[in-house]
DNA sequence: TCGCATTCGTCAGTCAGCTGATTATTTGCG
DNA sequence: CGCAAATAATCAGCTGACTGACGAATGCGA
């Protein structure tokens, strides 16, 4: 409570300080921060049986597209950092989901590919993502999801260019 | 659902994982990562000054109103896990932003402050953050602003009970 | 009063995400 | 052509986040 109350001056900063800081739990940022935290919980309940994260399922959801894609770009495809993307590739690749080859033309590139398990499990997995994925906006009445979700893509495009994991331009 | 459809059925399995895949971009839970990966790198520039984090932030806002928190109360205010709080704390400790304290009526507990340093911190750090938040939520209409933060507001308390880091009842 | 469940805090271990720096390799320009 | 700049991947190191497990302390019921 009213811990130090003798400067005066530094006291009115103080109640400003805490007008401001009882907003807390209105602002974008820490809603956004809780949310994604409980989309991971939703992800990691659906998934279980597969023992896979969130990001890792986007690198396998994008290969199953597009196949053979090297790690910059596919860093770019989900937005995440190229030494995240080489990390979780590496942990993929352990567990026999995906298999790297270099290149000959440019041995500095490494394309990444499915394994067969790695493409089965894909095809498996689609259910119990949409699943998370529909949980996560369950609460919201139907006719305001389309909304929320054109919301966020708009977010995501507009402030792309911040951070060193840049999406691809979409 | 077609998930046993045998043999050369694999591949239109494998159709169907891929229109499924095309999605991705489109859906809550991958659109809220990125987003959330966004307001971090936007609160890292702003508040670059400081050296802090959001989670780090939202500690020292908690502690602003509510001085002498234990651990576990903490916790639950932000949505954040005992075992990353008490890692969060033992960070601002060393940095003497926050000091704990053992309490002698039940031994167990350590009751968290601001420091002198830390309160001072506090309220030079709201305007940055307010206008990490503003950025954030910019490229909407202004008047979509406000129904944005009341529907993930309503996504967040409807899925509080997600994961091992509960949110205080708001 | 004793014993056991509960609670608080922490440790160990894993994964995602970032920065900064390093190693190879390729490309481009003078 | 040759060397500098750019690019691909990785390493080291940090923070946040979670799980599982543990010790210490508390509290409650038999």
């Amino acid at each position: 409570m009213l811990r130090h109350v003798q400067p005066t001056r530094r006291a009115s900063v103080s109640e400003r300080a805490k007008r401001m800081a009882e907003g807390l739990f209105k602002r974008p940022g820490f809603l956004i921060r809780r949310l994604h935290q409980i989309y991971v919980a939703m992800y990691l309940q659906e998934c279980e049986r597969f023992g896979t994260t969130p990001v890792q399922s986007s690198v396998m959801q994008v290969l199953l597209i597009q196949p053979g894609l090297d790690q910059a770009t596919l860093a770019a495809e989900i937005g995440v950092d190229r030494t995240t993307t080489s990390n979780v590739l590496a942990r993929l690749e352990k567990r026999g989901l995906i298999k790297r080859e270099a290149t000959e033309d440019d041995r500095r590139i490494r394309r990444a590919f499915l394994t067969e398990p790695g493409e089965i499990m894909v095809g498996e997995m689609q259910a119990a993502l949409e699943k998370a994925h529909s949980r996560l906006i369950a609460p919201l009445p139907p006719e305001e999801r389309a909304q929320f979700i054109r919301q966020l893509t708009l977010l995501v495009e507009s402030n792309n260019d911040e951070g060193r994991a840049l999406l691809r331009t979409l």
